[in-house]
DNA sequence: TTGCTCCTCACGTCACGTGAGGTGGC
DNA sequence: TTGCTCCTCACGTCACGTGAGGTGGC
C-alpha cells in the first residue's frame, strides 16, 4: 500500500465509490471516459483517491441540479486550472445562476402540465359522470376502476 | 382529390402538420414507425387525415405533460378498442393521477435543486468576498465577471 | 432544367444499462 | 478449484437530429 509520513493513503475501489453514492460501476467508467474522472490504475484495476471522490461528489450535486456532464467537465476544469479558484469560484456562480433560471421555467412548465392534467380528469370524469357513472373513482380505487370496466356489463 | 357527399375531404401534408404544431417531419415520421400514426400513402408520400391530426394533437399534449410515447401508445389504444370510450376514460384518469403524482415529485426535486444551488451561490459568493471582492458579480453583470476574473490582475 | 417537397436508410446524441467473455488474486 | 471483483468491448435504450442520396410532379 502507498504511504506518507502521514500514514497510508486513503483509496477506494470502483466498487466502494459505487455503493457509497449509489451508482453503478459502469457510470463511474462513464465518467471517466469524458474525462471527468483520472483514477490511478494498478494492474488493471482503478484506483480511485480522496480527490477523485471528492469529484464524484460535484459530478453527482451537479448531475442532481441539472446540469451536463459535459457542463460539469467545464466546471471541473476550470477548479483544476485556477490555482486560487477564484476566477473558477465567479464562473460557478455565473452558471449556476443560469441553472436556477432554467430550473424555474422548468418548475412552471410542471405547474402547467399538472394544471392540464388535473383539468382533462376533471373534464373526463363528467363525461364518464353522464355515461357510466358506475365507472367514476371511489376515493382514489382506480384499479376497481379499471377492473369494473372490463367486466361485460350487466344486460337488463 | 378524394371526396364524400360533404364535399372534399380534407388531408394534410407532412409539412403542413409539422409546421402547425412545430415539430419535424423527422419527428411525424418516428411517431409512425412507434406505431402512434398510420397515415395513408399516394405514392411515396404520407397522407394525414383529420383523425390523424387529432391524433397527433393527443400525442403532443402527452408528451407535453411527461408521458413516454409507449405510454402514450397504449392510452390511443384504449381509445381505438373502446367504441363508447367509457373504460378509456377511466383508464386515462387513472394514468394521469399517477402522472400528476410523479410531476409533483419532480417539482419538489426542482425545488430542492434550486435551494441547493442558491446555497451554492451563496457560500461561494462569501468566500469569493475574502479572497477577490472584486470579482463579485455587480447586479447581475456576470460577463463583466468573467472577463475581469480572466484578465491579469494589476501588480501592486 | 431548376426547385420544391417528399422519401428511405443509417449513423449520431445523451447517459448510461446490460450482457458477453475474460483476467487476477485471495 | 470455486468465488469474488475487476476488466474491456459492444450493442440496446429513448426520442429524435442530421446528413446522404434518390424520387416525383409542378
Amino acid at each position: 500500500l502507498p504511504s506518507t509520513a502521514d500514514g497510508p493513503v486513503r483509496t477506494y475501489t470502483i466498487r466502494q465509490l459505487s455503493l457509497e453514492f449509489g451508482v453503478t460501476a459502469r457510470a463511474l467508467r462513464f465518467y471517466e471516459d469524458r474525462g471527468l474522472l483520472r483514477p490511478e490504475r494498478r494492474g488493471q484495476s482503478r484506483v480511485y483517491s480522496v480527490r477523485d471522490r471528492a469529484r464524484l461528489q460535484l459530478i453527482l450535486r451537479g448531475k442532481r441540479v441539472g446540469f451536463s456532464l459535459s457542463e460539469i467537465g467545464d466546471l471541473l476544469d476550470l477548479y483544476d486550472k485556477d490555482d486560487h479558484h477564484a476566477v473558477q469560484m465567479a464562473a460557478s456562480v455565473a452558471q449556476f445562476r443560469r441553472r436556477i433560471t432554467a430550473l424555474e421555467a422548468q418548475k412552471v412548465d410542471i405547474e402547467l402540465s399538472i394544471e392540464d392534467l388535473r383539468a382533462a380528469c376533471a373534464e373526463i370524469e363528467a363525461r364518464l359522470g353522464e355515461v357510466r357513472p358506475d365507472l367514476l373513482p371511489r376515493a382514489g380505487d382506480y384499479d376497481q376502476v379499471l377492473r369494473k370496466g372490463l367486466e361485460p356489463r350487466d344486460q337488463p
